[in-house]
RNA sequence: GGGCUGGUAGAUCAGUCUGGGAGAUCGCCGCAUUGGCUAUGCGGAGGCCGCGGGUUCAAAUCCCGCCCAGUCCA
């Protein structure tokens, strides 16, 4: 596979020549007769610092606008970019991090056609492997844009392939004005995602500024298969070619070069720092450039040698190196941030909202380190206004990007500050934290072991600490562990029966006419319990929609599902039936249009909550039964009362406009185009025929569920309650039509036994409620008052009544009261050599001794009853009368 | 989705392992000292020990379920 010929007509007419690099061995092609390397760093270093490649300076929106005007200039249509959260349109992966990813699966796969082609897109990515290299290597950023022109080629229709890809990047970098000799196209292979094919990595001045790839191959186990669609996928470092225009040391000086300068400007560390020499940056950044960098290992490794080249102290060149580089890296995450919080991520602690909140928090660690002294809001505003003349888009969500910031710094201020308290209490009797309680702190406190050590600094007293370079391993490993006894779950999931032999596809009638009542159809199949027809009106579970019940030939349908498009109807007896029938089925009606209510209920919901709460409101989930619904949401907040009350009073106001709301099939381009991405709140879709339910105005979601015709039908909505099911994701339970009647006369119920109870009014019952408790609490008071009072009283009464028994002072006595006043009793009577045993009528038995006596109670108690209690008190159940337990004890201590 | 930690006075927490009379500090109130504030001393109020069930003679403590909060991992 991998012995593709490389050559590509632009090679031999421009008088290119093949190459193998002296240093790696990789074949590569160049203009320059003479070179002997392949370009690319590690074999060739950076030669554009100080000396930029092209024939002016671009900023970051410059290059986007070349980029884009030069391939529509040659024949691609521009398309919009994608969001940064990839969860969007896809289940795979939680964020873009390659402008292909905006095509798969389904244009990818041929199921769907691209909406141009060719086209190109300036698609913002995010990768977040390489987040600890960000600010310290030059060149890694966790959000970049790649730039990529793209032609998706069928064998009856092919746009391009090799040739032109390559002569197209290698104009475009001629327009920018490249030398010609400095470029190399270095031969290489690529695979991901299942796919395959050769590719170009294009090089200048030892900084690789795209890769070209000829997606050609499906990759199946190890095999090749070739590709009925053929794709040109490139990326073309976007960032990368404004670093190589400016020639500054870092990417992140070419990029974020104001917001870099605020920063500095508003940081408290002393202020010599900034002007450390540019060449120690540069040498930094050159050094780094020829090393491959995985880990917090290879960047001491590179600090010693940069250290070494310059003759310097390592920790002087730490001292002076590591705030810029956190200023580097606040830079780079906060741009990240109002890409993730421009397209709506909320932060969770699961999937694309953790990885928001991871990168909150290590922005918020980094501003502490170099004491930043604007808020990460204001940062974040800083690159929304960078950003705006490119993606006004993000400028439209800053109110809910500075909202969601504040409330996770707030969150994460408190986890440190009760952190702090933990560790202060953790070390008051300690030499040492163990790595034990390292690992303790930061998987159920949040505390990193850096911050622990910071605090333990702060405190003092000098507590070592000792942090594994290896820490998050050994994090990682003791989950990995756990997971291996969990596997042993197997889940359980029903199976449909599968038929021997092609099936037609079932007509669905629901879809035509969502209200027909009955039907007739014709069997084609029956296995097991179920029936396969011709047509139905039963909707098969799905899409959160509970299935339809109802009859076949008088049998009852108990459960419908669907595989294929094929649709299973399960009944409790198939007997008498055989395949060819004709059979009339009847829905549960009742059953049919509480389903299609809640369902309706649930996109009004959701659009209520969006139009409350925020645009970065998004369905995660939703359940449709016939007596209720439910439906998850993405916010960072809890829904307050107030937040709650609006969203079912607009739930309802749209439902009493009357609002017509049509289901149409339509094509998935034109669905997606017409309404963006929020048609997916029901999650990914797949195929290429959309079924769109529009509630006009108001939502238009793909769903595949049965709905109402008219806003009005659905009734009164009534949210019963909220849950927050994870963080960053809300439950919303409802009822609409008739059950909410109910719903809400269940509620009167209550409330009505309730005040007929205390004898009140309900609009009374909060007051008189509250009066109860606190005359409850007040009266509870009172009552050991006076039971303490009791006690003096009857200590005095009784006090007479000790017999001398040996050498001590017995008192056994029976008195009416509970366990307290009997203790407050012998509290009184109990001291020196006295003894006292009380008993009470519920057979309660309470031993006390003076702390003259040498007995222990509870051994004394074991014999004349059971209990147990401490050396000089013990308490139990004894059957016995005063008389017995008397002769007993006397038996015993005489 | 899974794991872990926590919920005790207005606040911060101890007590939970090993069941047996609900505690500390701060804050609050009162009194004393003062021209008044602060400080200090003495006294006091303040607890459905998250909710529900179980085990037990006995549960803040052990077991099960739920709710709430925090946190880590994929």
């Amino acid at each position: 596979m991998k012995n593709h010929n490389y050559n590509v007509e632009l090679f031999d007419k421009k008088g290119f020549v093949r190459k193998k690099c002296e240093k790696c061995g990789q074949y590569f092609w160049t203009l320059d007769l003479d070179r002997k390397t392949c370009g690319d760093s590690p074999c060739d270093k950076y030669s554009f610092i100080g000396n930029p490649i092209t024939k002016k300076k671009y900023s970051y929106k410059e290059m986007v606008k070349t980029f884009l005007e030069f391939f529509e200039k040659h024949g691609h249509a521009p398309i919009k970019r994608y969001p940064v959260n990839a969860r969007r349109w896809r289940s795979d992966i939680l964020l873009t991090i390659a402008s292909i990813a905006a095509f798969q699966p389904w244009v990818t796969k041929g199921v769907v056609e691209p909406i141009k082609n060719p086209l190109v897109v300036a698609q913002p990515c995010i990768r977040l492997n390489d987040i600890d290299n960000v600010g310290r290597t030059g060149r890694h950023l966790t959000c970049f844009t790649m730039g990529g022109h793209h032609a998706f080629n069928r064998e009856n229709n092919e746009i391009y392939w090799t040739d032109k890809t390559v002569e197209l990047c290698f104009d475009f970098m001629r327009e920018l004005g490249i030398e010609e000799k400095s470029i190399t196209f270095i031969e290489s292979w690529w695979e991901g995602g299942g796919n395959a094919g050769p590719c170009y990595e294009v090089i200048s001045h030892g900084v690789e500024l795209a890769t070209l790839v000829f997606m050609e191959y499906e990759k199946i186990g190890k095999d090749y298969k070739e590709m009925s669609l053929k794709i040109v996928d490139t990326g073309y470092g976007i960032e990368r070619f404004v670093w190589a225009s400016h020639g500054t040391s870092t990417v992140y000086d070419a990029v974020f070069g104001n917001i870099i300068e605020k920063l500095k400007e508003h940081s408290t560390v002393e202020g010599d720092i900034w002007n450390i020499e540019e060449r120690i940056i540069e040498e930094s950044a050159t050094l780094a450039g020829l090393m491959d960098i995985e880990n917090v290992g290879d960047l001491r490794i590179l600090r010693n040698k940069v250290a070494k080249k310059l003759n310097m102290d390592v920790n002087e060149l730490d001292r002076l190196l590591s705030p810029l580089e956190n200023i580097y890296a606040i830079a780079d995450h906060t741009r990240c941030l109002a890409f993730m919080f421009g397209d709506g991520i909320v932060p969770s602690n699961v999937k694309e909202g953790y990885l928001a909140r991871l990168l909150i928090r290590k922005t918020l660690r980094y501003m502490n380190k170099v004491g930043i002294t604007l808020s990460l809001g204001e940062i974040v505003e800083l690159q929304l206004e960078d950003l705006k003349d490119v993606y006004p888009d993000l400028l439209e969500m800053k109110d809910y990007t500075l909202d969601v910031i504040k409330e996770e710094e707030k969150k994460y201020i408190q986890t440190i500050d009760r952190g702090k308290s933990i560790v202060e209490r953790l070390i008051k009797s300690k030499r040492e934290i163990s790595l034990e309680e390292l690992i303790e702190l930061y998987d159920s406190k949040g505390l990193p072991p850096e911050v622990v050590e910071d605090i333990v600094k702060e405190v003092g007293k000098g507590v070592k600490v000792n942090i594994p370079d290896n820490f998050y391993t050994l994090v990682a490993e003791r989950h990995e562990n756990k997971k291996s006894e969990e596997e042993c779950y197997i889940e359980n999931k029903k199976e449909l029966p599968i038929p021997n032999g092609y099936i037609k596809k079932t007509q669905l009638l629901f879809y035509e006419n969502p209200k027909i009542k009955e039907f007739e159809g014709k069997i084609l199949k029956i296995i097991d319990d179920y029936v396969i027809l011709d047509r139905t009106i039963f909707y098969p579970e799905g899409g959160g929609q509970r299935y339809d019940i109802g009859t076949l030939n008088d049998r009852e349908v108990v459960e419908v599902q669907k595989r294929d498009d094929v649709v299973y109807h399960k009944l409790s007896s198939v007997k008498g039936l055989k395949e060819g029938d004709l059979v009339k089925g009847v829905i549960n009606w009742e059953h049919r249009i509480n389903l299609m209510r809640n369902h309706t209920a649930t996109h009004i919901i959701n659009a209520a909550a969006q139009r409350i709460l925020g645009k970065h409101v998004w369905q995660s989930g939703s359940n449709v039964e016939s007596d209720k619904a439910r439906l998850d949401i993405t916010h960072y907040k809890r829904i307050s009362r107030e937040e709650l009350k609006k969203i079912e009073e607009l739930a309802n106001k749209i439902v009493l406009d009357g609002i017509p709301i049509k289901s149409t099939f339509m094509d998935r381009n034109e669905a997606e185009q017409k309404y963006g991405f929020k048609i997916y709140q029901g999650g990914v879709v797949p195929g290429n025929i959309l079924r769109i339910v529009d509630i006009e105005g108001i939502d238009v979601e793909a769903c595949g569920g049965t709905h109402c015709e008219n806003t009005l039908e659905v009734g009164y909505i009534k949210i019963l309650k909220t849950e927050r099911i994870q963080d960053g994701v809300e439950r919303l339970e409802y009822t609409s039509g008739l059950n909410s009647v109910r719903e809400v006369s269940s509620m009167e119920d209550i409330l009505l036994a309730s005040s007929g109870i205390l004898g009140v009014p309900i609009e009374n019952l909060p007051k008189t409620v509250k009066r109860f408790f606190n005359e409850w609490k007040e009266q509870k008071k009172t009552i050991e008052e006076l039971q303490r009072k009791i006690g003096e009283y009857k200590k005095y009464q009784i006090s007479n009544n000790f017999e001398k028994v040996g050498k001590y002072n017995l008192l056994v006595e029976k008195i009416g009261g509970n366990p307290k006043e009997l203790m407050a009793i012998a509290d009184n009577l109990a001291k020196d050599n006295s003894m006292v045993v009380l008993l009470n009528s519920d057979g309660y038995i309470l031993c006390k001794r003076g702390d003259a006596v040498d007995i222990d109670m509870v051994t004394l108690l074991r014999k004349i009853g059971k209990g147990g209690g401490k050396n000089n008190m013990a308490q139990g159940k004894c059957t016995e009368d005063v008389d017995t337990i008397k002769k007993k004890l006397k038996e015993i201590l005489e």
